[in-house]
RNA sequence: GGCGGGAUUCCCGAGCGGUCAAAGGGGACGGACUGUAAAUCCGUUGGCUCAGCCUUCGCAGGUUCGAAUCCUGCUCCCGCCA
C-alpha cells in the first residue's frame, strides 16, 4: 500500500461504512502519517464471536493490513460491575476468572480475523478503577441534556420505561477509554454512532486529540431480520463447525441476501447465478473463509445428501438403548437419544415426524420390536439422527 | 416521604371466582411442498405410567364446594408528585 495518497485511502476505508465522521477526518488522521491507533471496545459478557462482529473486525484487519494498531478493549470493569439495564437475570455480574476466560476466547477467535500482529489487547479495569474525585471529573465533563438525546434514552424516558443512572454512565466510561488509550479511529455498529461522537467531547475535555468515528452496518442474523446476535440465537459464529456454517447461512431468508454478500464478502451478489446457487456460494465462502476450500465442499456435499436426498449423515452418534421384555417403547427411546421429554416425543410420533433409516414410523405406533430398530439409525424431524444400539 | 401501577406458561401479552394447562402474537418444533434449514400452507408447543392423572399463573398463608382470578402479609420491579 505505498505511497498511499490519504484521500483515497480514507474513501476506500469508508466505502462500505454507515458512517465516517466527522467529514475528512479521516483523511486528516491519515496524512499525520503516523501508524493510527484504532479501538474497539467488546463486552466480555458474551464471548462468541459471530459474523456480526465480524463485519467491525474486518475493517479493523483492513486498517491494520494500513499499518495500524487495533487496540481492543475488554470491557472487564463494566461487565464486573454489571449491567443492570433492566432483567437482572439477563446480565449475570461476571467473576474475574469468567471474564479472563471469555477474554481470552474471544481475543482467540478475533485472530481468526485479526492479525496477531499491530494488536493491542487492554483491559479497561486498568484505568476506571479509578478515585472517585476522578470520576466525578469525568461526569462533569457532559450533560444529562446531552446522554438524553441518545435515540433509545429519548424514547425510554418519553413513554416512562426506567434507564438506570449505569446506562446513563455507560457511555461516558466509554469514552474515556478513547482517552485512555488515545484512540484516532474507534469503530462499532451503526447503534454505536451516539456513543462514539460522545467519546469525542469527552477527549476534547481532556485536552485529547480526538476520534474519528466509523460505523459500520449492523448485519442482520439468520432471521432476517433482527440483528445477529447470540441471545437472540441467530447467529453463526465463526468456531462453528463447517456444517453448521453451511446449513445456517443456507437457512436465512433470500431478503438478507444482499447484505450479507455487502457487508461479509463485500461484494454483490453474483448476477449470474440462479437465487438457490447464490446462497450456496456465500455459504460455501463464509466456511472456506474460517475452514478452507476442502470443508467448504464437503459442508456442502453432506448437505446436499442430508436435506437435497434425505439421506442420513455421514457420522451419527450412537445411542445405546436398553429394550423392557422384547418391545421398544419409542417415547423412550426418543427421550434417551434427543433428550426429548415423553410428551415431546409423542407428538413428534403423532405428526410423523420420527423415521427409522428414512422411513417413517406409522403414526400412533408407540413399540416396536427390537428387530426393527437395533442398528438402524433413527432420526427426528430433518436435523436429529442417531444410530440405535440395542444392548 | 406520599400516591399509583405491576409480577401469568420460552418471550411479549390477555385473563379478573367455575366452561383455564390458561386467548392472541413472537419464537421454536413437526408435516406437506420446494431451489435451501428460504417462502407458503397446515399442525404442535407444561409433565407423566396419556381417552386419565399430576404440577404451573412472584412467595407464604387465608376465604370458598371451587382461585391465575377475592383477602392478608412478604419479596421484587416500575411510574408520578415531593
Amino acid at each position: 500500500m505505498s505511497p498511499p495518497d490519504p484521500a483515497a485511502t480514507a474513501a476506500w476505508l469508508a466505502r462500505n461504512a454507515e458512517d465516517c465522521l466527522p467529514a475528512g477526518g479521516l483523511e486528516a488522521k491519515l496524512r499525520t502519517d503516523r501508524p493510527l491507533r484504532v479501538k474497539l471496545g467488546i463486552d466480555p459478557t458474551a464471548p462468541d464471536i459471530h459474523l456480526g462482529h465480524t463485519v467491525v473486525l474486518g475493517k479493523l484487519r483492513e486498517f491494520q493490513d494500513l499499518g495500524h494498531t487495533v487496540v481492543l478493549i475488554i470491557g472487564d470493569y463494566t461487565a464486573r460491575v454489571g449491567d443492570p439495564s433492566g432483567r437482572s437475570a439477563t446480565r449475570p455480574v461476571l467473576s474475574g476468572e469468567e471474564i479472563d476466560a471469555n477474554a481470552r476466547s474471544f481475543q482467540d477467535q478475533a485472530l481468526r480475523v485479526l492479525d496477531a500482529e499491530r494488536l493491542e489487547v487492554r483491559f479497561n479495569a486498568e484505568w476506571l478503577d479509578m478515585a472517585m474525585s476522578e470520576l466525578f471529573r469525568l461526569l462533569a465533563t457532559t450533560t444529562v441534556a446531552r446522554v438524553t438525546e441518545r435515540d433509545d434514552f429519548a424514547k425510554r424516558l418519553a413513554d416512562g420505561s426506567a434507564i438506570s443512572m449505569l446506562e446513563l454512565l455507560y457511555p461516558l466510561l466509554q469514552g474515556y477509554d478513547s482517552v485512555a488509550i488515545r484512540a484516532d479511529v474507534e469503530l462499532g455498529g451503526t447503534d454505536q454512532k451516539f456513543n462514539l461522537l460522545l467519546g469525542r467531547d469527552i477527549q476534547r475535555a481532556y485536552g485529547v486529540s480526538e476520534q474519528v468515528i466509523l460505523t459500520m452496518p449492523i448485519l442482520p442474523g439468520t432471521d432476517g431480520v433482527r440483528r445477529m446476535s447470540k441471545s437472540l440465537g441467530n447467529y453463526v459464529g465463526v468456531a462453528d463447525p463447517p456444517g453448521e456454517i453451511y446449513g445456517k447461512t443456507l437457512s436465512i431468508p433470500d431478503t438478507a441476501l444482499a447484505d450479507w454478500y455487502r457487508l461479509l464478502l463485500d461484494r454483490p451478489v453474483p448476477a449470474e447465478l440462479a437465487p438457490r446457487d447464490e446462497k450456496r456460494a456465500l455459504a460455501r465462502a463464509l466456511v472456506e473463509r474460517y475452514w478452507d476450500e476442502v470443508a467448504a465442499a464437503a459442508a456442502e456435499a453432506e448437505f446436499d445428501r442430508v436435506f437435497g436426498g434425505h439421506g442420513t449423515p455421514s457420522e451419527v452418534p450412537e445411542v445405546l438403548f436398553a429394550p423392557a421384555n422384547g418391545l421398544v417403547h419409542l417415547p423412550a427411546l426418543l427421550g434417551q437419544a434427543f433428550d426429548v421429554s415423553t410428551s415431546e416425543a409423542r407428538r413428534a410420533l403423532a405428526q410423523g415426524g420420527v423415521r427409522f433409516d428414512g422411513e417413517q414410523v406409522d403414526r400412533g405406533v408407540l413399540d416396536v420390536g427390537v428387530d426393527a430398530v437395533d442398528g438402524r439409525v433413527l432420526q427426528l424431524g430433518k436435523r436429529r439422527f442417531a444410530r440405535v444400539r440395542i444392548v
